[in-house]
DNA sequence: CTATATGTTATATACTAAATATAACATATA
DNA sequence: TATATGTTATATTTAGTATATAACATATAG
């Protein structure tokens, strides 16, 4: 799993961390079970230190995405957490931004849509 | 227009005032080449302070959804930005997150458009 | 011309988050 | 006994956030 990051981003270098490994976990490249990358290992890898990575894993356990196994460390949980209505009510507050702009500069219900609807194809489908 | 702060959020004020401005204009709360609240009675509104407000105004006028008339002072812009291949291309990475998150869950595909048909909703048609 | 109101700019300060660095710890494996 | 894992503990530096006070350029109302 390819891990890049972008240092002059004003997004801090673990939000990068845990989105890009929420995405590849979405799109299998990592397995239920399978271990992740070790901090250490990661950290020397990314050129960055060790609690950037800690901190990013650390989120990604909090969420429930993750799970420390202490045999292989850090492993993709076996069970992610259920998408409650809760769970459904933040997302759709995630959303709220992005879209508001789509409306606002004019696309359609149905662009909008499309445009849903390709980024699901990045994860599940294709590229 | 209703706008309200959570100063217990770790979300930054200016960026909770960025975002519901802007769902508010696609909304269609404020209509284009209509004045928002001055920064000063704003920020006393809210609590908050002038440059706080000012900042958020900052942002809406640099992605060009505001518009500093000189006249009425801040409005909304008459022309919104185009949605060109950039923009959308931008707007596919912010959904990126979110949509992983509800495949992680295990919400099908069906499902995820639902959602996002659902927060669409809350932007032109219904609540 | 004189107030008043608009966004904006200029400094300054306090606080928090982010990232780094070094060290140590508990646990599990070889 | 070593080695490797995530984790915790301190400490430091840097950048972002929010505040406060003051002033400025411009436009409107009286």
């Amino acid at each position: 799993m390819i891990l890049k990051i972008a240092v002059e981003s004003e997004e801090p270098i673990y939000r990068q961390l845990v989105e890009q490994l929420i995405v590849g976990i979405a799109r299998g490249e990592i397995k239920p079970g399978e271990p992740l990358a070790p901090v250490r290992q990661l950290a020397q890898d990314l050129g960055i230190n060790l609690h950037t990575v800690a901190k990013a894993y650390g989120v990604l356990r909090q969420e429930g995405y993750l799970v420390n196994n202490r045999q292989k460390g850090m492993t993709v949980a076996l069970s992610p957490p259920p998408a409650d209505e809760d769970f459904r009510q933040r997302i759709g507050a995630e959303l709220a931004g992005p879209l508001a702009e789509t409306v606002l500069r004019g696309m359609s219900r149905e662009e909008c849509l499309a445009l849903c609807s390709e980024a699901l194809d990045e994860l599940v489908g294709g590229a």
